[in-house]
DNA sequence: CTGAAAGCGCTTACAG
DNA sequence: CTGAAAGCGCTTACAG
C-alpha cells in the first residue's frame, strides 16, 4: 500500500496538538526553550499521524543540506573500503548522511562528482584526490564556496585528515637496517601523489643516512603488478621489500611464495595501513599502522568544522610499527 | 573567496537571456519542445552568470530528489566493495546520486539508516539485508511508499538482483566431484542469510546425489575464522573445500599454507565471487563467479524502474564456473 | 513557445 | 512561549 494519502506536514501535526505551527516546529527539534509537556505532546502528536521530517523542505529554507559527498579514489582497495566506512559512521554520528562517490583514480570522474555533490547541495566534500588531481581543484571548490577537507593525500593547503607517510616509511627502513638488512628495495608507489612521493623520500632518507644504496621498485598499487615484480627477484637481489602499501605487499608476499621463497625468511616484507588482513596473512605482516578510525572521525570533525566557519588545528594522526612475522619476528 | 555574492537563480538567468522563467527552466534540462537557439541562448546565460540547478529546490516541487539509498550490508569484504562501486557508477550513469550506508550486518543500524534516508527523501533504496533481517521490513518500506529492491540476499518476494546462490554451488561441488573428491566439505556461511541457506542446499544436494557424505564447517565470512579452521584440518579429512565465498577460500588457503600443506594439490579449495584477488592468489583460486557489473546494472535498473512505477522482469544474473590451480589445473 | 500565479514543506524573523 | 507572514528556488498547470 503505497503513501496514497496525503503527506502529513508539520502543519497537520501542530494542529493536533494544539499549537502553533512554528511551535511544533521547534518541539520536533527538541528545542530547549520549550517545556517539557509541549515538546511530549507534538512527538505524540507527530507519531499517530505518521509524520516524517522533511530534511529537503528544511534546507530550502535553512541553507543546509546535512548532507556530505565522500569522494574516494579507489573504494576495493580494503584500506579505503575501511576508511569509507568510517566516514560515513562518523557522519551518522553527526545526524548526516554521506553522498558515495568512487573516482577509480579519474579526475575527470571526480570533477563530474563534484559537480553533481554542488547540484544537490552538499554541505561540504570529504576528498581522498584521484592520482594526477591539480591543486588548481581546490581553489575551485573554494570559489564554489564548498567547505572541504582532503584525506589520505593532500597539497599541503587547506584542511587535511591524514598519516605522516614519510615519516612512517622511515620508521619501516630502520626497522629492516635495525634487523641488518643492507639491500632494501622500496616497492610500489607508481601513482602520482602525495603519498608516493612522500613515502619515497622517507625511505631514500633512511637508506642515505644508514649509508645504503637505495633501489626503487615502482608498480602501481595492485596486487598482480607487485607480485610480478616479487617473484621475479634474483637470489641476489634485494633481502628486504619496504612496500608502498598493504596490497603492494601482500601481492609481493604472493609473488615470493609464487618463486618458492618464504616471506618473512627469505626476504623481508613490510606493508603501510594495517588493513584488516595483514595481521591474518601467513606470515602476518609487519606494517605501519595508519589508524583508519581517528582519520575518518578527524575528517569529519574537520569538514563540519569547516561548514560551520570555525578552524580546527590540522593535526597529523599517529602511525605506528606493528612488527609481526613478515619482518622481525620469524 | 566564499559565495558571498548573491546566488544565481532561474530567474536572474532568464533575465539575462531575455525569456520567461518557465522558458529558462525548460532549456535548461534541454526540452525538445524549445528551438535550438532559445536552448543556447539561456545556457549561455547560464554559464556567464555561473549558475548551479538547484536539485533540492527541485525536488521539493516535483517529488523527485534523484536520489537513491544504498545499504550494504559489509562493505569492507572485496565482494561488497567491489559491489558499491558497481552500484554507484550505474547510478551515476543514470543521473543519480547514491547515499551510502555501511550496516556492518546490525539490523538495528540498518533501520537507522532507512529512516534517515526517508528523510532525506531518498527516491528508492537498494538493500544487501545485514544478517537476521525480517522479511517485515520489507513490509515496512511499502508502507513508507519507499521502492526498494534487493540485491544479493533476498526474500523470494519483490524486486531482487542475485545469482543463482544453490545452482553456483551445486556447479562448484559437482566440479570436485568430477575431479575425483570423495571427502568434500562445505566451509563458511554460518549467517543467517539467504545465501547461506542457499549454498549450503546445492552443496547437500549435490553430494547426497552423488551418494557421498556431507560435511559441513560453518564459520563466519572472516579471514581469520576460515584460516583456523583450515589449518587444524587432519590430514585424512577432507580433500576438497568448497568455501561459501572468496574471503572464506582465501582464509582456508592461508590456513591449510600455515598447516604446510598446499592448497590445490594436497587440498582443493574453491571459492564463490570472482573478486579481484581470486586470480591473483597463489594459487589462482577456482570460483564460481557472480557478475558484480550486471548485478550492480540490475539492482538500479529494478530499483528505477520501481521508482516509476514500472514493472522489470525479475531475472537472475548467470553464474559460470573459473577453473585455475586451487581445483583442477594444478 | 511565453507569462503570471500557485505551491512543494519547511525555517526565520518579528510582533505579541 | 505563541501566531501570522514571508520566502528558500524550483516545477507545474493554465491561459495566451
Amino acid at each position: 500500500m503505497p503513501a496514497s494519502a496525503k503527506k502529513t506536514r508539520i502543519e497537520d501535526v501542530a494542529q493536533a496538538a494544539g499549537v502553533a505551527r512554528s511551535t511544533a516546529a521547534m518541539a520536533l527539534r527538541g528545542s530547549p526553550r520549550l517545556r517539557e509537556a509541549t515538546i511530549l505532546k507534538v512527538r505524540e502528536a507527530a507519531d499517530l499521524l505518521g509524520y516524517v521530517y522533511d530534511r529537503l523542505a528544511a534546507r530550502l529554507r535553512s541553507g543546509r543540506s546535512n548532507t556530505v559527498g565522500l569522494l574516494v579514489c579507489e573504494i576495493t582497495n580494503p584500506f579505503y573500503a575501511e576508511l569509507t566506512a568510517g566516514v560515513q559512521a562518523a557522519l551518522e554520528g553527526a545526524g548526516m548522511a554521506a553522498f558515495l562517490a568512487n573516482t577509480d583514480e579519474s579526475p575527470l570522474r571526480q570533477r563530474a562528482m563534484l559537480e553533481r555533490f554542488r547540484e544537490q547541495r552538499a554541505d561540504g566534500v570529504i576528498l581522498v584526490p584521484a592520482a594526477g588531481t591539480r591543486p588548481a581543484l581546490l581553489d575551485e571548490l573554494d570559489r564554489w564556496g564548498m567547505p572541504w577537507v582532503t584525506m589520505v593525500r593532500g597539497f599541503r593547503r587547506g584542511s587535511h585528515a591524514g598519516a605522516d607517510d614519510r615519516g612512517g616509511i622511515l620508521l619501516a627502513t630502520r626497522h629492516l637496517i635495525g634487523l641488518g638488512h643492507k639491500r632494501i628495495a622500496f616497492l610500489g608507489g607508481a601513482a602520482v601523489s602525495s603519498s608516493s612521493l612522500r613515502r619515497r623520500a622517507g625511505y631514500l632518507f633512511a637508506m642515505r643516512a644508514a649509508g645504503l644504496t637505495p633501489q626503487l621498485l615502482p608498480c602501481l598499487s595492485e596486487i598482480g603488478a607487485a607480485s610480478a615484480i616479487a617473484s621475479g627477484l634474483a637470489r641476489g637481489g634485494p633481502t628486504a621489500l619496504v612496500c608502498f602499501n598493504d596490497s603492494v605487499a601482500f601481492g609481493a608476499m604472493l609473488g615470493l611464495a609464487r618463486a618458492g621463497r618464504v616471506p618473512g625468511r627469505d626476504v623481508a616484507v613490510t606493508g603501510f595501513d594495517d588493513t584488516a588482513i595483514a595481521a591474518r596473512l601467513w606470515p602476518p605482516l609487519t606494517v605501519i599502522r595508519q589508524p583508519v578510525g581517528d582519520m575518518a572521525f578527524r575528517a569529519v570533525e574537520q569538514v563540519l568544522a569547516s561548514i560551520r566557519s570555525r578552524a580546527v588545528e590540522d593535526r597529523v594522526v599517529e602511525h605506528e610499527l606493528v612488527v609481526r612475522e613478515s619482518a622481525g619476528l620469524f
